[in-house]
DNA sequence: TCATCGAATATTGTGTACAATTTTACCGTG
DNA sequence: CACGGTAAAATTGTACACAATATTCGATGA
């Protein structure tokens, strides 16, 4: 490559946002399914995503790959992905990991956490309580996994945070699979009351209310009968 | 398809063994790695390795991704894959990470382990030492990564297998990296003791063998020089 | 009516050709 | 001789053609 071909590139990387396709379809199709708008078992058809997404096949290949070794999808050898649907003891060992997993997290994140870091977590529950004021429910499922994953981080193990980033996204399959359809999917005010335990730094209590949160949520799962998504389009196009 | 053609596929499928070249690439490109054949940072070429097991580069292709999920191999974009080399504040979130798993799947075993199933513990043990006597590097580093796994398999939550499957091979990365080359990685007779803790069913201590077990593994660790394979066509002859 | 078959269609799986990028090797210049 | 710089080679990235497989649907006969 000649100089001038090389500070072509470094300006065209700067400029354009380098829109990044693959990254971006991953992304859209992974919220769809974490937000439940795409219903666990719904065929996810490699055609009809590509022209959804204006991709190639080999792109949308790569990403139901990727979502595959998250398990929030399902490869069915010859037979195509479809949305995962773990079953009912699939999703109470996700619970049982994520107890192990977070209660490790919260002990060391009232070691570690600063005051600006509390802050943070403040704004983010601050947003979910929002959310279920005005029935956002789309957006306060994304929140209520993220404050989970943000306390992970703080704890300061990527194996933890990465771990539990699949295990956050299993636990919305289950939900929308064995959850409450109507009411509460758990304590409105859970979050917060962690939260201000962390800040009191009293360790104990943050365990106790972290585990207690997990074990209601997951007392709350019974079994329903279920029924996919069907228009993909229609999905995207709100997105 | 017609009748006939459906029976056809039966007989084939039962009698041939499928030789499954996408598996059994997987494997031996895994084996290496875990096996220390193939040190850590070794480039591995696409088209060097489809030469060496007679598939395509897309089945490379998609082996190598999986093994990048693992974090066994890292994936450099347009720059190839290389055997992943963790750093040592990796490895250490490594071995924080399987004390926690660890210790819950330990005193999940010592309740639900079976006369039986503690007997093929001890075999395993035994073939272990076998390995020492003789001097069988190789299958030695196997049969201590299996014995762990095992253990989690008995303690019966799928995700916490995978999981610490994922943190084995990681961890017999981290050795080769930063492990005493010289004498042995860790007490010969640990995983003898842990055993015998779990036949007496002697929850606390299993967990504190456990637990001591990892952490001098981790202590073990230190910096060192490093160099990586180069030959891989040499490697892979003796497979 | 219902089950079975098989052709037609739809979908997934895979190798390969070509594009994009990086790495190597070489060359002239200071 | 070291230091850019360039062209050539090597390697990775991607779309697409075609193969393999699964699904649909109408026809046929018990």
């Amino acid at each position: 490559m000649t100089v001038v071909e090389e500070s072509l590139k470094r300006v065209r990387a700067g400029s354009s946002k380098a829109q990044n396709n693959e990254e971006s379809t991953y992304r859209q199709i992974s919220s769809a399914i974490l937000e439940q708008r795409l219903a666990p078992g719904t065929k996810l058809t490699e055609e009809v995503l590509g022209e959804i997404f204006n991709v190639s096949r080999s792109v949308i290949r790569r990403v139901l790959t990727k979502l595959s070794f998250e398990k929030v999808v399902e490869l069915r050898p010859n037979r195509g992905a479809v949305v995962a649907s773990p079953t009912l003891e699939e999703a109470n060992q996700v619970f049982e990991a994520r107890r192990l997993v977070e209660d490790a997290v919260i002990r060391s994140c009232v070691e570690r956490a600063e005051k600006q870091e509390i802050a943070a977590l403040k704004k983010l529950v601050s947003a979910e309580l929002d959310c279920n004021r005005t029935g956002d429910r789309i957006r306060w499922i994304r929140l209520s996994g993220e404050f989970h994953i943000e306390l992970a981080k703080l704890a300061g193990n990527q194996l933890l945070v990465d771990f539990l980033t699949d295990l956050v996204a299993q636990t919305s399959l289950a939900i929308a699979l064995y959850g409450q359809s109507n009411g509460s999917i758990c304590g409105d005010d859970d979050h917060q009351n962690i939260v201000e335990a962390i800040e009191a730094g009293d360790a104990e209590k943050a365990a106790r209310l972290m585990l207690k949160h997990l074990s209601e949520c997951q007392a709350s799962l019974t079994t329903r009968e279920q029924h996919t998504s069907e228009d993909l389009r229609a999905i995207f196009s709100k997105s």
